[in-house]
DNA sequence: GCACAATCTTATCAGTGTCAAGATTGAAGG
DNA sequence: CCTTCAATCTTGACACTGATAAGATTGTGC
């Protein structure tokens, strides 16, 4: 059992694993294909076998980022008692997602191109947004615009508060809410 | 004249031009200094003299973006007719800067920690807001997360325009003055 | 059990950030 | 005008990076 399989077995998902570890605790800016590779206990060249390139890789550590924050979205939305607040819960852990992972953020929004129509945290966003701005009886414009609003604001709201000195340590829930709450949809 | 001077003579100030232009078109991601350094004609440790390292580097041309970003904010307070829009009318000046220089975007916001007191954009941007909303007679907590509510939303509305999909290429300004002016402050 | 495709290793390459040592020059002061 | 000094630039080097080619090892299907 001590003696290093030639094959790794599960190389191209203990790669992913890493990354996520490494952008988590570094950020991006540092990492190596070579460092991750080493971490594996494999030589330089191996996880070219597995991902095209750096930036293929980075894309897939950046679906498995989205699909994690995806979730969370959604664990928020099930978890939500009162449905006028929905938008608020929404926003929060939005925000807090990227408060809990700050590296995560630049990471996210910084490699790739994102094509709206298809990305799953705003193609759930934008569901959500809708079932409640139609019960509201707004028109098809009106859904669209505040849809947007809402979204460019917590997206906003998530990168600055990883900013110095935008929200206080203390209760940042609160704040958040208080920030999301001080302008209206309606 | 043409033989080449041992000293360049402005070699600071010419680096940070080829790196806004470098940055301008390619982006920052595959930015070298040494690619830079035989633009400016100069042989590859030459930039050093100038810059302590590629990170204080990307720091000078950070600053120099930031400057022309709060130039065009200010213009366009200045050229505010209505005071009234003087919110929408600072969120499309906003937006339009990185609509025009695309790559600028993930470049400002990946690269060092911006401290938002002393941030410039941000220090204009909240004390107009301030101005404002106390002449709606909004209280001190109102004014401050309105100000934040307002600039998440242009900066996230920013970030989302450069994605595909969320803004026509038709009206652009008439577009985003719909999304900014589907929510109210007030 | 054999052939093949998937996976991994071992070189190797060009390109990178950065530094040390030395060459060249402008500027200041005698 | 000449000397000296600090600023600036070049050359040469180092370790590290992404990536590829050639070959070794192994699981899998026939």
């Amino acid at each position: 059992m001590q003696k290093k399989a030639y094959h790794h077995g599960n190389l191209k998902h203990e790669m992913i694993e890493a990354g996520l570890a490494y952008i988590g605790e570094h950020g991006v800016s540092d990492l190596s294909m070579r460092k991750l590779a080493e971490i594996c206990g494999v030589s330089s060249a191996a996880p070219y076998a597995h991902f095209e390139n750096k930036q293929a890789f980075l894309e897939a550590v950046q679906a498995h980022i989205t699909s994690l924050f995806t979730e969370e979205l959604e664990h928020s939305v099930k978890n939500c008692k009162d449905e006028k607040k929905i938008f608020i819960d929404l926003g929060v852990s939005y925000v807090l997602f990227f408060k809990k992972n700050p590296l995560y953020y630049s990471f996210l929004f910084t490699y790739g191109k994102i094509d709206v129509k298809t990305y799953p945290p705003y193609v759930f966003f934008s569901d959500i947004s809708r079932q409640v701005l139609s019960a509201m009886h707004i028109d098809e414009e009106g859904i669209r615009n505040k849809t947007l609003a809402m979204w460019s604001m917590v997206q906003g709201l998530s990168g600055l508060s990883l900013m110095d000195g935008v929200l206080n340590q203390r209760s940042i829930k609160k704040e958040i809410e208080a920030i999301l709450g001080s302008v209206s949809i309606s």
